[in-house]
DNA sequence: GTTAGCATGTAAGGAGTTACATGATTTT
DNA sequence: AAAATCATGTAACTCCTTACATGCTAAC
């Protein structure tokens, strides 16, 4: 089960739609998105570059720019197959939908999906960390062992910042809710 | 380069501390100390006790509880190297030590470090994460491109969070610098 | 002219998850 | 009696990083 090949697909799916690139720019661009953590490597990009343009979601496009003797770089785009695919990830609901490292992608990309997917994935995520919280609350509660002053230090720190995170959310969700209710006469932005 | 698994033998090695415990016991407390993203899987954590075995690190406990006819269950109790290793593991300063998953288990051992190790391993973080902040917001200005409303209010909220982080790491600092400045008379927690 | 960054790849190897396998004990 | 959870493991497989290999181009 691919975790992460699936999620850096997506990715460049959504960021090829911007327009044609080619794989080190595309590094790039995923590092900032994704770049949370871990940066992602070429061993692993181009890999993954082949194995979508063997799968044909994406093509080599032909170099409209500067038309001679410039540095060797292939440019990608995205094919309609390619197209198709983003629209069917993104259009998933479920658990890999709202995965920590999954979650970020869909809503960079969140633009191009319906509300109602929009909706079922923002609480999804909250669901997730809601449940994350109340696990440890619970830990907490029934371990009465007195910890660390520093362990509790990072307990605290992180149901806080969990709790902001979910806080977040809700803000994210009433925004579309009332948007759904009040559709804006023109589209805005 | 062990990434992972040197920091579950971290927190294998300061969860036996408090005292003798079995595997099962040891996931649970684990992937509540770093659960903050994925659980640790059995077929992770047994073969690393084995290997901590192997290595002297860790031995079977005498089972002094519960005489006869118990559950088999495995219990682990540190050696003298395996603290030795602790402390071994906990005195290294450098990018090992505030890496994301590493952070977290090194601050919740804080409390049988040095001080001044504290001190560095904090600064190291929050450098860490400085520059992140720094390279986004480098990447920010270059692109004059204008986003689109939900990649703009991901990168929003990042930045917030990164920020957040920065301060509480600061405050930690400072409260271990005035402790230096006036070392309490008695050893407080 | 030399360093730094652009640009594309491959091979080997490690780390860890998934899935499988097994059985005891407690709870319902 | 069945279901849930405790408890320990192994093997295969996947994914990804690291390290290596190559060459161009811009800047200093």
């Amino acid at each position: 089960m691919a975790r992460r090949a699936e999620t850096i697909e997506l990715a460049v799916l959504g960021l090829l739609h911007e327009g044609p690139m080619h794989g080190y720019e595309l590094r790039k661009r995923l590092n900032l998105m994704l770049g949370w953590g871990r940066v992602l490597s070429y061993g692993s990009l181009y890999p993954t570059l082949k194995k979508m343009l063997r799968g044909a979601l994406i093509e080599e496009a032909t170099t409209t720019l500067t038309p001679v003797s410039r540095r060797p770089r292939i440019v990608y785009q995205v094919t309609d197959a390619g197209t198709a695919e983003f629209e069917r990830l993104m259009s998933e609901v479920g658990p890999t939908a709202w995965e920590d490292d999954n979650f970020g992608i869909r809503f960079a990309f969140f633009g191009r999906t319906d509300m109602e997917i929009r909706l079922r994935v923002l609480e999804g995520r909250r669901t997730r960390l809601q449940e994350r919280l109340d696990r440890i609350q619970s830990q907490l509660s029934m371990t009465e062992q007195e910890v660390d002053r520093y362990s509790a230090e990072l307990q605290r720190h992180g149901v806080e910042s969990a709790e902001r995170e979910v806080q977040w959310l809700s803000d994210l969700i009433n925004a579309e809710r009332s948007q759904q209710a009040n559709p804006p006469a023109q589209p805005q932005n």
